[in-house]
DNA sequence: CTCATCGGTAAGTAGCTACTAACCGTAAGT
DNA sequence: ACTTACGGTTAGTAGCTACTTACCGATGAG
């Protein structure tokens, strides 16, 4: 499985986004991060399991509590399958229109 | 469902995102895209129907063939769901940094 | 040494989804 | 008009996945 693979199913599922932004505004503890959301406790482990394999989140521990922040290196990895994806969809427009245009060149 | 929820189950499926990277290199009618792809014409369909549904190709009718291009909006929703994202990432990762500077100075 | 809190893990299940096979409509060639 | 090529749609199914409940280890307070 590739890693721009993971990131895609990690940020797939909705429950998992939004565990995900509400460590947008700084890093916190997996109580506090399941609080407010639909889905027991647990589950919100789950989704922190699937976004640290992902390279989404990491954790680091504090007495009993687990604080959760942000990995910038899954966004990355992210950015740079988008960015290599932007160029050669420009270009494939640009060719299309270009094509267009001696089509009709009204 | 909002149109990011729908970019990223759009490209979350394997097959899904090798039918859209076929599109990188220019047009093409549905069935180039299906051969050499693992699963059959029918297939290729529902995913092209998917990936339209969320923005990210559109197509054109030319004799009895659909043509399908890359459309441009779907992967700009995506990219601003990354941008707006990426600031906040970046902002709280510095003060984490900021953070741990101060407990342990060397 | 208890006892409570925090959180990761295992097992089992309901719901979704990607797939194939079969079918149908449409456009172009003869 | 007949035939062929192209491709969208439907029905049915196998496999995956997000969820809950129950359990367990670890840390800190008294």
């Amino acid at each position: 499985m590739t890693n721009a693979q993971r990131v895609f199913t990690a940020l797939n599922d909705p429950t998992r986004r939004a565990v995900f932004e509400r460590l947008r505004d700084g890093p916190r503890p997996v109580g506090e991060i399941a609080q407010g959301l639909p889905v027991t406790r647990p589950a919100v482990s789950q989704h922190l399991k699937v976004l640290k394999e992902a390279g989404l989140v990491d954790d680091r521990s504090e007495g009993t509590r687990r604080i959760y922040h942000i990995d910038p290196k899954g966004l990355g990895a992210m950015r740079a399958w988008l960015d290599q994806f932007w160029d050669g969809a420009l270009t494939a427009l640009a060719t299309e229109i270009e094509k267009d245009t001696k089509k009709e060149p009204k």
